[in-house]
RNA sequence: GCCUCUGUAGCUCAGUUGGUAGAGCAGAGGACUGAAAAUCCUCGUGUCGUUGGUUCGAUUCCGACCGGAGGCA
């Protein structure tokens, strides 16, 4: 048996990954761990379509509400500790499913990538952050130039954060971060993965299932959620409350909005998400799509995939 | 019925002192290595409401007509 395998089900927001991910630990015998930035954070069960206790029909799920939303957590220390889910079910000879949304976590996990130091609310940070409001990020880009002129020239003038990242690894480390993705992307992936990806074939019809669970999401008690994270004192600047769902009723809350207005924000932030999901997941040749019709026939998909996981050789 | 304003990209609107027009949003595509549900980049031809007239030339000026808004009756 091969001890390094996992199985991976990715796509847009709204394509049915956890339905899939249960049915599939089911049939295989797995265990899932989600691979998502926000379903991390206790208390969002709602609005990131977190999967409940129902959901899980009894397979074993990692990394859903494990983090605090008042903390903020970053790819680095995700990668970590979902990488101890994958070995522990490894361990006990149990498939891993990696279900997730977030393109840049699931490939850090797949890859066993590891990052340059330096986090949000470092020092070298903080006093980047400064210099960059007091001189602009062309100084900076240029300081950037100085010491690694290949990120320099591959970084848009306008991208802040990209600029300030790139010199806060050269502070850090001694070491460009043009250097470090050199070496982190020359290394052999962690894991064998194989990957089933979920979308549907015409847009429109993903954006109709997006609007639809956007209202589910609203009468379920989307608000009350909201509401529930201000009681327990998470700080509105928290990357919780970045989350998509969350930041909108927030304005509304806030009386900058009417509760309508959020709403039709939420469904149209989340469609143009899912688009940069696309873009990601698109890139990954390695992707067995699957593309739905209309309506989502999971028993369709559960055969292919099960097959698609039978010939890939990995079990 | 009369008067005034208005009709330009899917939406909200600029603009052309007459030489066939451009922003924001939406949308599409792309990037992405410690904020990633974040952040950033690229892409704008459309009978300029319809129809006559003036003009070398009209989306722009004039008339009529058809929508829309407001006012007076």
């Amino acid at each position: 048996m091969n001890t390094n395998r996992v199985l991976c089900v990715v796509g847009p927001t709204a394509c049915g990954k956890t339905t899939m991910g249960v049915l599939l630990a089911q049939q295989l015998s797995g265990e899932v761990v989600s691979v998502d930035s926000m379903q991390i954070y206790r208390g969002m069960t709602i609005g990131t379509a977190a999967p409940t206790g129902a959901e899980m029909q009894n397979i074993p799920h990692h990394m859903v509400a494990v983090a605090d939303p008042a903390e903020n957590w970053s790819v680095a220390r995700f990668a970590a500790e979902a990488d101890n889910c994958v070995q522990d079910i490894l361990d006990r000879g149990k498939l891993p499913i990696l279900v997730g949304g977030t393109g840049l976590y699931l490939d850090a996990v797949v890859a066993g990538r590891t990052f340059a130091s330096g986090a949000a609310g470092g020092e070298i940070r903080r006093q980047l952050q400064e210099r960059l409001e007091a001189a602009g990020a062309e100084a900076l880009l240029s300081e950037l130039r100085q010491v690694d002129p290949e990120a320099a020239g591959r970084l848009h003038p306008a991208d802040h954060k990209r600029i300030l990242r790139a010199l806060e690894v050269y502070y850090e480390t001694g070491k460009t971060i043009s250097q470090h993705d050199r070496e982190t992307r020359a290394l052999p992936n962690k894991y064998d993965a194989v990957y089933i990806g979920l979308a549907f074939r015409e847009r429109a019809d993903m954006r109709t299932l997006i609007d639809r669970r956007v209202d589910a999401m609203v009468e379920a008690g989307l608000l009350d959620e909201v509401r529930a994270l201000l009681d327990a004192g998470v700080p509105r600047s928290a990357t919780a409350f970045q989350a998509i769902g969350y930041k909108e009723l927030l304005s509304f809350l806030d009386g900058e909005c009417s509760l309508e207005e959020a709403v039709e924000e939420v469904k149209l932030r989340s469609r143009q998400y899912a688009k940069r999901q696309l873009t990601w997941l698109r890139r990954n040749p390695a992707i067995h799509w699957i593309l739905w019709e209309k309506e989502r026939d999971f028993a369709r998909a559960l055969q292919i995939a099960t097959e698609i996981w039978t010939a890939s050789g990995l079990q």
